[in-house]
RNA sequence: GCCGGAGUGUUGGAAUUGGUAGACAAGGUGGACUCAAAAUCCAUUGCCCGCAAGGGCGUGCGGGUUCGAGUCCCGCCUCCGGCACCA
């Protein structure tokens, strides 16, 4: 079974498996260039050039470009199209600006659909996938994306995974990996616990089935260790997306407020409540446990009120979320017992109800209905004691209320701002030692072990004596076996497997067992951009020099849904590796882009819906070019965007253009003596390659794109008016240079046609000359009133009395003037005259 | 509910700092070429009035600031996305 990039060979060793078809296309006219030959030669020449493939060299400036590695479905979707268009133009670019680019490719190739594949067909999920690798590989060389092919990397293989468990290991060592009984999402579908991050309203992230809580014995990474760090360094990443950010702050979810102990009256036995608002404390006037709390058995055992209390939590265990949540109405038991605040000794009923969650916080609130509307609700409904500590406004007419105010009711309190009371209120709890100041996240621990087969096996054995034992650093990987039968049944596949699960200690060297659920693969994906950097290290993660060289990835593309997921956690890995001095920053990514989807009439494009445009279709009937080039053109790269089904139509016609204007359809420039077209066609040219220029920097494909069609314009139209082949030449030659990185194969194979044997891909991005990009003449408009009358065509150096001067003298500005009297007149030369009458 | 983003021709979109609204495409219409069609080329294409010259209106809605607002401010509406019984 060979890995894909096995032998490490060049790009050139997978190529052309399938085969390419005949152009089908109905050309537009007899002159359409033939795209399917010039892309294949192109391929290949720079797979053989070497061009793209790149070593750390501290004397160089290095740029990393990286597109998000892909699953390995095996059909590349225009979602691709887009990454990897955006990619290769960033790719291309930055060499040509003299920049040492690392832009690497490889798979995320560990995952469901491949073992989901193996279970309706019995074919093993590594055959699949490595057929999958192979046909996407193709696919993606045959847009003309250029990567270093020598790194490429698959998270299912070995040399791959073996590092996952060195990574499991380390973060072992460091107590940031354990194993927790804990309610858990549960995916009845998928068969298989998911994290936090993968639950989406109440849903699978992945298949969308209703996930369930269950209580299971799971492996966790620590990330909520990292959640100040992860919170606090967002403000460091300002080059990327602002929503982004955002949502991670949100998930991160922290919040400031105050802990403290309630004691049960009665009962030798209290609990730990969280709140944000300790200020409020006075006003409490009952308590709620969540139904999953460990106290609840102690305080209603034995008593009357254990039925009705049992009933209720076995209610709200069998309930999914989404049921919690669709209820609206608050629901909860009495629980028989009083706990004491411990601010004014009162005695306060505890229930249980579902609308405290067990995950959060202690699992435990103080309740203060005056304040919090879902305490209001529930005092309401159970007909509880309603206390407002803050004063609300005369006309406040609502129910809880949450504004700013002054503090009532509130004994040592009274009188003072929400703010102050806190701060009064939390040194007062630290003073009896009865709480303290606490900062409490949202964020969960990152749930990594998943019951299935197709993922890297956990490196830990579980021995009677010992206890869990990592697999020693020499005997790794711990390879995955193959399995006769993939379907999971509750537990991991691996589980039935004798000949794996038993094992030897490595401690005591008594018989043990061998952990059996695999990993998350966004472990997998938590840190290849790191791997990427020194990709065939048998030694060594990756070597530190080298990371140090490379990291961080300089631009990073890839889609919004990984937001909160893929981004995440890559970064809580980036800074558990800093913090063993391997990785040489804290943050990976310094810039993200993300771009926009591509839909259909609105929609998502997706099989199920059958609203596909493949783009292997497209590649045969429009080429590469026209593909990558419309992609490009279709609107904001960040936004998502409908699939015009003509939209190609239009780019093709542009290359079609080109290849026109440069093999001299459209009339051959001739040697006569330089006059003001000449000069004009030189200005415009220069424009463009600041437009271009300037776009490309700003993520503005779709203008630059534009630009270039202007420029093709006027030089079609130039030609057809008897060029200067020596204006002509320098023009076009700038032209391609500007191209190349959009649409490649024609741009190099016209490069190579005008007579240059130097590599396009290779030659220096152009430069602009200010001077020479200036307008001579400009329109100026004159306006009356702030409405435009006249225009005039004036030299762009015009002053602003001269502009007046001229605005004034216009016959039909003066006939709107009338006997009016000007005012007023401003001028910006050389855009504008406004002219005030009244 | 809280937070973020967006509303511009028939369509995708452009207008980077307040200064010609609609670049560039797509689609439409008319024409040239052709036996015919495709392709290509030319013209035209925001709405209304007008034979024309020209004029009026126009960037989700209502106000405001300004000589001048798609762009800035205030108040709404609609859509998209995130978070949400998180104490």
């Amino acid at each position: 079974m060979q890995h894909p990039s096995a032998g490490g060979g060049r790009a050139g060793q997978g190529r052309n498996r399938l085969p390419r078809p005949e152009a089908p296309r109905v050309p537009f006219g007899g002159s359409m260039y033939d795209f399917q030959k010039i892309e294949a030669k192109w391929q290949e020449r720079w797979a053989d050039s070497g061009v793209f493939e790149v070593e750390a060299d501290p004397s160089r400036p290095k740029f990393y470009n990286l597109t998000m590695y892909p699953y390995p479905s095996g059909a590349l979707h225009q979602g691709h199209v887009r990454n990897y268009t955006y990619g290769d133009l960033l790719t291309r670019y930055m060499t040509m600006r003299g920049y040492n680019v690392l832009s690497p490719m490889g798979w995320d190739s560990f995952g469901l659909p491949a073992e989901n594949a193996a279970i309706a067909t019995g074919v093993h999920p590594r055959i699949n996938t490595e057929k999958q690798i192979a046909r996407m590989s193709e696919q993606i060389r045959r847009l003309g994306a250029m990567y270093d092919w020598r790194r490429e990397i698959a998270s299912h293989h070995p040399d791959y995974y073996r590092w996952d468990q060195w990574l499991f290991l380390k973060l072992f060592e460091r107590g940031l990996a354990y194993k927790a009984e804990a309610p858990v999402n549960w995916c009845p579908n998928d068969q298989t616990v998911l994290a936090n991050e993968q639950v989406v309203d109440g849903r699978c992230e992945r298949c969308g089935h209703e996930v369930i809580r269950r209580n299971l014995s799971q492996w966790f990474f620590k990330i909520t260790d990292y959640a100040e760090r992860l919170l606090a360094d967002l403000d460091q990443l300002e080059h990327w997306p602002e929503r982004v950010r955002v949502m991670q702050r949100n998930w991160i979810g922290r919040s400031e407020g105050a802990l403290f102990t309630m004691q049960v009256d009665g009962l030798d036995a209290s609990f730990d409540v969280f709140t944000t608002r300790p200020d409020t404390i006075f006003g409490m006037t009952f308590a709620v446990l969540a139904p999953e709390h460990p106290l609840v058995d102690r305080l209603v055992a034995g008593t009357e009120y254990e039925a009705e209390v049992r009933a209720y939590q076995e209610k709200a265990a069998k309930e999914s979320e989404i049921d919690r949540m669709a209820e609206g109405d608050k629901t909860g038991v009495f629980t028989g017992r009083y706990a004491v605040n411990p601010v004014n000794d009162r005695r306060v009923p505890i229930y249980i109800a579902d609308y405290v969650l067990m995950g959060y916080g202690t699992g435990a609130i103080m309740a203060v209905p005056g304040q919090d509307q879902r305490d209001w609700d529930f005092a309401e409904k159970y007909g509880i004691d309603i206390i407002r500590t803050v004063e609300p406004p005369a006309d406040f007419d609502g129910k809880a209320y949450v504004g700013e105010g002054r503090v009532i009711n509130s004994g040592f309190l009274d009188g003072l701002d929400i703010e102050t009371a806190k701060e009064r209120m939390i040194a007062w709890l630290e003073e009896k030692g009865i709480g303290r100041r606490q900062v409490q996240y949202r964020l969960r621990d990152w749930l990594i072990s998943r019951q299935r087969y197709w993922g890297c096996p956990i490196p830990i054995v579980h021995c009677p004596d010992c206890g869990q034992v990592p697999v020693p650093e020499d005997q790794l990987p711990v390879e995955l076996p193959d399995v006769e039968d993939y379907a999971p049944k509750g537990r991991s596949p691996l589980a039935a497997l004798d000949s794996f699960v038993n094992t030897t200690c490595p401690n005591c060297g008594g018989p043990a067992q061998r952990e059996t659920d695999t990993m998350d693969t966004f472990v997998d994906s938590s840190w290849y951009f790191l791997r990427f950097t020194d990709a065939r290290n048998q030694d060594q993660i990756f070597d530190p020099e080298k990371a140090a060289y490379w990291m961080p990835v300089d631009q990073y593309i890839g889609g919004i849904e990984h937001a909160v997921l893929h981004l995440l956690y890559s970064r809580f890995i980036t800074k558990v590796l800093f913090d063993m001095g391997l990785s040489p920053v804290e943050e990976p990514f310094a810039r993200l882009f993300t771009q926009g989807m591509i839909r259909l009439g609105g929609a998502k494009m997706s099989k199920s819906k059958g609203n596909i445009v493949d783009p292997l279709d497209l590649l045969a009937s429009h080429g590469a070019d026209a593909l990558r080039l419309y992609h490009l053109f279709m609107g904001p790269p960040a936004e998502d965007a409908d699939w015009d089904e003509h939209g190609i139509d239009g780019t093709s016609r542009f290359l079609d253009r080109v290849w026109r204007l440069v093999t001299g359809e459209f009339g051959e420039p001739t040697d006569r003596e330089e006059n003001e077209s000449d000069r004009a066609v030189i200005s415009e040219t220069h424009r463009a390659i600041k437009k271009v220029t300037e776009d490309i920097e700003r993520f503005a494909f779709n203008t630059a794109v534009p630009a270039l069609m202007t420029l093709v314009n006027t030089l079609v139209d130039y030609v057809r008016q008897g060029a200067r082949r020596e204006t002509f030449d320098y023009a076009v030659e700038k032209l391609l240079l500007l191209l190349s990185p959009m649409a490649p194969h024609i741009a190099h194979e016209l490069w190579e046609r005008t007579g240059h044997t130097t590599m396009l891909a290779t030659e220096a991005w152009p430069e602009y000359d200010p001077e020479l990009a200036k307008l001579e003449v400009v329109t100026m408009v004159i306006q009356v009133n702030g409405k435009v009358r006249d225009r005039a065509e004036v030299d762009a150096s015009i002053s602003a009395d001269d502009a007046e001067r001229l605005a004034l003298e216009s016959p039909r500005i003066k006939e709107w003037i009338g006997d009016g009297e000007v005012k007023k007149v401003i001028s910006r030369p050389p855009r504008l005259v406004n002219i005030v009458v009244g």
